[in-house]
DNA sequence: ATTGAAGTTCCAAATAATGAAACTTGGTTT
DNA sequence: AAACCAAGTTTCATTATTTGGAACTTCAAT
């Protein structure tokens, strides 16, 4: 009876677990995990013999720390391939990153944050899973906020509320309130601004990409700095960017692109 | 492939059959999941029921297909960052990039085969699959029997045995004898290659990353083609390609690298 | 209306997970 | 060297979850 917030029996507390691993972001022993860990000694210990048996884990015996496995490094490149933008979008990606010549950005919506799914360098080129598979907030991000601008009113009044507000900056909107009133605004303009909301000094354009039956697909930006140029040159970019996000809108329809998590 | 060998329980069966999604490449049904399954109608049901709540796989609702899920992508950039050669090697591997013109891959070894966790394409790039997360064949690439030559004994001949040969061009080496043979000159000369085993026209020299202690990291190869270079005239890359592997593996091992999965 | 194929739910039986406590290991102090 | 301690590992009776046959629901095609 003890109905905590989510369990999908042993598979989720096995996932939850992974999660946590993945949030040290370092080898952990396992002491420092069972610290932190609900479970008693011996439930968590099997959990991290099951998921280093399947590779989800990696063990080093020697200093016996748990990591990440390869696993997931694999089974991420299919996913990548198969249920993201980045595949589809890559030559347009190509195209708008030359003809710019500014950093792109290409997002999906996961659970009211921002994953990154692709991202062109003007300066180097692409490094996969280094930038891919990373997250931002959705609040105050370029792609973030054109995402939430054209969901369904009904779950993006949800993400609203999901999300933890945090002031990065003196421009990040941390009330649901200024964030709504943002919203309506991206709604009439096309495209999302980031003022500086998530890092000082980096500002980008972005704009949402939709299907014909305006279903949030993910979303794509161009973002700069403001030492070379300002909010209102950003403006500029619009054509390029509503074109290609268009674009690839239209391929990943007749691609048949997968629901996203919201 | 299709050996229904482990179970580490619940958490076992729910991992194998993300594999089989990503195995599919595409959004499969159910049923289509059903047929293959050796589970019964509701257990399969339950499992993907579990695996979707928590985000490991996407369900549309709309076509019902099952898809490789967004969680993966995330969890995949902790696992590349913290359990992988790449971050570590990246400087190295785009300093190799520059110095040679040609295409660079890292890999590692998971189960026997080539892992490849990063890349670099040269000015000119080649016409060729593979990418971060992508795997290929042990047997057949140069970064894969340089890493199975430096290998202990034991585990080695365990790899060899392990292998499922298949003979993707004329000069694919698909016997045990032929394999070891190879492996034993590989030691010899420090570097491997690949005389277009795995692909017509594509060839590649690579050499292993080792600890001090000999202990096996991953590899690193050097890519061309047969219209650029000869195979003799690769081995002008050598000194440089044993040099940075040398240095991949000096700073693998003060950044206490966790062990591979053989 | 009728059939059937695909997907979903139910529930008693089978199976796997649980966790307190005992045990082992490796390193540190007395 | 013995004693100690902390970290990690194993045991086993108890408990909770998973299992899978069968019944039920859709929905589309006769």
């Amino acid at each position: 009876m003890t109905t905590a917030k989510n369990s999908d029996g042993t598979v989720g507390k096995a996932l939850d677990l992974l999660d946590k691993v993945a949030a040290v972001g370092r080898p952990v022993r396992f002491s420092e995990l069972l610290a932190e860990s609900e479970h008693p000694k011996a439930t968590l210990y099997r959990l991290l013999q099951t998921l280093t048996n399947q590779g989800m884990l990696g063990y080093d015996s020697e200093r016996q720390v748990y990591s990440m496995g390869v696993r997931l490094v694999r089974l991420a490149h299919a996913a990548w391939q198969q249920s993201s933008l980045a595949p589809i979008a890559r030559p347009l990606l190509d195209k708008l990153s030359v003809k710019s010549g500014e950093t792109i950005h290409l997002g999906q919506l996961d659970h009211g944050q921002v994953l990154y799914v692709d991202k062109r360098n003007p300066a180097a080129p692409l490094n996969m899973f280094s930038d891919a598979g990373k997250i931002g907030p959705g609040y105050c991000t370029g792609i973030g906020k054109a995402m939430l601008a054209f969901l369904p009113r009904e779950q993006r009044e949800r993400l609203v509320k999901q999300q933890s507000y945090h002031k990065y900056t003196q421009n990040t909107l941390i009330s649901e309130q200024a964030l709504c009133e943002e919203l309506i605004e991206i709604r009439a303009q096309q495209v999302a601004f980031d003022r500086e909301e998530h890092e000082p000094n980096i500002i980008c354009i972005a704009a949402p990409i939709l299907s014909s039956s305006k279903r949030v697909f993910g979303g794509l930006s161009i973002t700069t700095s403001t030492a070379r140029f300002s909010l209102e040159e950003l403006e500029k970019f619009k054509p390029d960017l509503l074109e290609t996000a268009n674009q690839i809108g239209s391929l990943a329809e007749s691609w048949h692109f997968p629901e996203t998590n919201s």
